[in-house]
RNA sequence: GCAGGGGUACCCAAGUCCGGUCAAAGGGACAUGGCUUAGGACCAUGUGGCUUAGUGCCUUCGCCGGUUCAAAUCCGGCCUCCUGCACCA
């Protein structure tokens, strides 16, 4: 492979940084600034992905330490959880992805054998070494010696976890309950999105089931979303073909799906299967309405499956596409009748009862609908489901009961549901039974049902003075970009209580019931405190122990008496007042940036924990989010293959290239695009700067003119539009500002003037170290390196930014140069239109404009080729002018002859 | 389905909050000319249409309609793309 052109000089900087210690970050009397971006997921290493991020903390870091903050900027890394920890497993049983996707990141073949050999935490650790090396291959300016892997194997971050759950706790935050969840009943565990083989996206739904009776006093429990049709049950529909078990359920014995009773029985039911009904069996039997107390028959019909709820359905032919079908289908069919036994007069007797009014339908819409489109029998499954799924909608939102109902008649569905529910439960009419949306299938090919599981801890979003001080707290922070924050309120809003432990895993034990692991986005809230305590607890070397609850407490709030704490814990007074100071100095957060995914949960919960465990004073500051990266267009995923390895990035074009073109490329929320192609126009411009700091002592002139003017305040104004724009985060404008606008500029002097030799050193030498300021943060290591050409002694990360000189930015100067620029268009149109001409003439309405271009004829003449370029006042009359054309001159247009 | 953010010329993208100065910044790409032994790099010009000695007009900013002397920008409706939706990092 081929290696950057930078790569020594990136190389160079790097080692005097870090020999500088220039990052390092201590208590000091300057303003403090702390950000942070998420630690990575340490299952591989940096790509292109992360660097969006990663890049815009480093870039906001270097702007605000040349703005005079003593800025903190760390980096611990996260291993909490089921990944890693499922990588190892998928290694042991030689997964060729997992090989290649670890190799991709650079480790060999005897890495991957220890990886098996040694487990997770060491192939986490490995990773974390690697994250590591290629962060300051990238020349992040990140404190090192703050850094910390997550849970466990830090276990004095695990205390400090423990502390914050013991806290919640106490006031209330974490609690125990129950809660429905997909589950797979061969892992014995929830069934996450990403442990799906199918199902994606399916989420969990309550079904009602009505308790239809046969005389025995036996159950034949039908689910449905829409109990409010139990008053048009015509039928029930049992599928012959398949085999039910009889089961105590409770109380009572329902016939139901063999897999029913094992979905019921992981909803807190007693179920107990005591024998077995083939479906045929039940065929023709009568059972009683729970609602309305009529009887009605149970029928065959083929598209009944027993996976789905109770397996046993109630039949609304009026308002249900499939029950419409399912009953003309028999109605149609004698030997199918006579088969089962049936009477044929009853069944044909069987008629659709209408109980909805829609707009746009009749008496029975089902039927309507069943015959617009076609539908010939129930195996047209394909056109049932969308029929089902158009009238239901329609029933739901536009629907009104009609006389069937009483005192309901009138209503619309969408606010009576509710109502009759609550009247179903009180005549024991109905159960409930959880499904899945849609079906889902486990990684390990399982098909996984709803489990409600007990005794699970959460913590209690849905509080609503908790949500009160997280919205106090919203309202007090700044959000780049400002859009964000309506995402924020609302994700406060629709938040409910979350499970915040799990069984498996890497992670820090739940301090009170240790069989559960805090889970990952619950233990990932507020470490960012823990990075202001990390160097002091890495040198003095303190135990886990000795950071009780107690002296967290005091570090965290500075209440509490010292010298008890100390005596409590066995950590000496002084090193506790230490870590109390080095809280205090560096909270709070004054940015936290993150990709636009993480704003619905893990940005969230960092403002949720911060108010919940910490005074005002501390509360976050600011929240920075950015879109995500797409390599040439599509967006970035293993089964694309188009994951970019950042290290080989970095290698290949460079730090600062890499940095410029994923940071420069977008900002607000949009995706930034990694593009191959942009990286020349960068490395043409920054060759330019280069060349231009080298040329520097080619300059001759020591005369000021109005160019020369011109140009600083051109800088000048590039300093103030881009540090507004670093200031928010607006990368891309910044660079604009200061990159692209500032090089157009440098190169119209140059040829403004002559050439290198014309130009004013002093002069120049001011707008290139005004210029290699303000690219410093994103061009970091190139911006050392042009410093020192041009004879600059501080390193350019710790210089100040460069300071607005209002006296040099001439607008009148800018005005004029503008009238220049734009005389030279008209002159190339009028040329474009008359032909080749030798000889120009120009005739202003103004001295001052006269004055201007007095000092511009060479370049003018130089830049067209003229034999000769005369200047006049409009006014003069030895003026040579026989198209009479100082007629035209205004101010800010003068007249033009060519000849 | 719920919530949030988008759709601007060949491509990326600014402009939209605070209507006119917007045929619409900047960057790519392409074309022509210059420079060069050649290639690259660099410089100039051009990239909706017609017109013109530096001009003027017409059409255009997802689609349809409205407000206004005036709309890429304001209002209403529609189409469409992206992100998240929980025990998963």
């Amino acid at each position: 492979m081929k290696k950057s052109k930078f790569a020594k000089i990136e190389k160079k900087w790097q080692q005097k940084w870090e020999k500088g210690k220039i990052f390092e970050s201590n208590i000091s009397k300057k303003p403090k600034f702390f950000l942070t971006i998420p630690y990575p997921y340490v299952n591989g290493g940096p790509h292109v992905g992360h660097s969006f991020t990663n890049f815009r903390g480093d870039v906001y870091a270097r702007f605000k330490r040349m703005n005079g903050f003593n800025v903190l900027y760390p980096q611990g890394f996260h291993a909490t959880g089921q990944p890693i920890v499922g990588a190892i497993e998928r290694l042991d049983k030689k997964d060729p992805v997992q090989i290649s996707t670890f190799k991709l990141f650079g480790a060999s073949d005897s890495d991957i054998k220890n990886f098996i050999k040694h487990g997770p935490e060491f192939t986490a650790k490995y990773w974390m070494k690697k994250w590591i090396q290629t962060l300051k291959k990238g020349g992040f300016s990140i404190d090192w010696r703050r850094s910390f892997i997550t849970t466990t194997m830090t276990p004095t971050y695990s205390r400090f976890v423990e502390w914050q759950y013991n806290t919640l706790k106490k006031k209330g935050f974490v609690v125990q309950g129950t809660h429905p969840v997909i589950w797979c009943p061969h892992d014995q565990s929830p069934t996450g999105d990403h442990d799906r083989l199918e199902g994606e996206g399916e989420s969990t739904i309550e079904y009602t089931i009505l308790k239809f009776r046969l005389d025995s006093g036996e159950v034949l429990p039908c689910g449905t979303l829409r109990p409010e049709t139990v008053y048009g049950a015509t039928n029930l529909w049992v599928n012959p073909e398949v085999e039910y078990v009889k089961a105590n359920v409770g109380k009572e014995t329902w016939i139901i799906s063999k897999q029913a009773a094992g979905k019921l029985a992981d909803q807190l039911k007693k179920v107990k299967i005591i024998g077995k009904v083939r479906g045929y069996e039940l065929m023709g039997k009568q059972v009683t309405n729970p609602v309305t107390r009529n009887k009605i028959m149970v029928l065959p019909a083929s598209y009944v499956d027993p996976e789905a709820a109770t397996g046993i359905v109630v039949s609304v032919p009026a308002h249900a596409p499939y029950d419409w079908v399912g009953l003309r289908d028999l109605q149609q069919n004698p030997d199918q009748i006579k088969k089962y036994g049936l009477n044929l007069d009853l069944v044909l007797k069987i008629k659709p009862i209408s109980l909805i009014k829609v707009p746009g339908f009749g008496e029975f819409p089902a039927v309507e609908l069943v015959e617009k489109m076609r539908i010939t029998d129930q195996k047209d499954k394909m056109r049932l489901e969308k029929a089902t799924s158009e009238l239901y909608k329609a029933e739901f939102h536009k629907g009104v009961l009609n006389n069937l109902y009483e005192n309901y008649a009138g209503k619309r569905i969408s606010e009576i549901k509710e109502v009759l529910i609550e009247e179903f439960k009180k005549m024991n009419a109905i159960d409930s039974i959880w499904e899945s949306t849609g079906r889902v299938v486990c990684r390990c090919m399982t098909v996984c049902h709803v489990k409600i599981l007990e005794n699970q801890w959460f913590l209690k979003y849905s509080d609503p003075e908790w949500k009160r001080l997280t919205k106090e707290c919203i309202s007090q922070m700044k959000f780049y970009p400002e859009e964000v924050r309506s995402q924020f309120l609302n994700t406060v809003d629709w938040l409910k209580d979350k499970a915040c432990t799990r069984k498996g895993g890497l992670g820090t034990p739940l301090p009170w019931d240790r069989q559960w692991i805090v889970e990952t986005l619950s233990d990932s809230t507020i470490y960012m405190a823990y990075y202001t305590l990390a160097k002091l607890i890495d040198q003095k070397n303190i135990p886990s122990k000795k950071l009780t609850d107690e002296v967290f407490d005091y570090i965290f709030s500075g209440r509490g008496n010292p010298i008890m704490i100390s005596k409590n814990s066995k950590l000496s007074k002084e090193v506790l007042k230490k870590l109390r100071r080095e809280f205090d100095y560096f909270y709070p957060v004054d940015l936290r940036n993150s990709g636009k995914d993480l704003v619905q949960h893990h940005l969230t919960f960092f403002i949720f924990h911060h108010v919940a465990l910490f005074d005002k004073k501390y509360w976050p500051k600011s929240i920075g989010v950015n879109g995500f990266v797409n390599v040439s267009g599509t967006k970035m995923s293993k089964s694309k293959g188009n994951i970019t390895p950042m290290d080989e990035l970095i290698e290949k074009v460079g730090a600062d290239l890499v940095r410029i073109n994923v940071v420069a490329d977008a900002e607000g929320m949009n995706d930034a695009n990694w593009r191959d192609e942009s990286l020349s126009g960068y490395e043409s411009r920054i060759l330019f700067l280069m060349k231009l700091a080298k040329d520097l002592k080619k300059t001759r002139r020591t005369s000021i003119q109005m160019v020369d003017k011109f140009l600083l305040s051109r800088i000048n104004e590039m300093i103030k539009s881009s540090a507004g724009n670093y200031e928010l985060m607006k990368f891309r404008s910044a660079s604009q500002f200061s990159f692209f606008d500032s090089v157009n500029e440098l190169k119209w002097y140059l040829e403004r003037v002559g050439g290198i030799k014309n130009a004013n050193r002093k002069i120049l030498t001011e707008a290139i170290s005004i210029v290699i300021r303000l690219v410093a943060p994103l061009l970091p290591h190139l911006a050392e390196e042009m410093n020192q050409i041009i004879g600059g002694k501080k390193l350019v990360s710790i210089s100040d930014w460069p300071k607005m000189d209002e006296k040099k930015s001439d607008r009148k100067i800018m005005e004029m140069e503008n009238v220049l620029k734009k005389t030279i268009d008209d002159i190339t149109n009028v040329l474009k239109l008359a032909g080749k001409k030798e000889k120009l003439y120009l005739y202003f309405a103004t001295d001052k404009e006269l004055e201007y271009f007095n000092q511009s004829v060479d370049f003018i003449k130089k830049r067209f080729k003229f034999k000769k370029v005369s200047t006049f006042r409009n006014d003069d009359e030895k003026k040579y002018d026989p198209q009479n054309k100082s007629s035209k001159a205004k101010f800010g247009k003068p007249g033009i002859f060519l000849e």
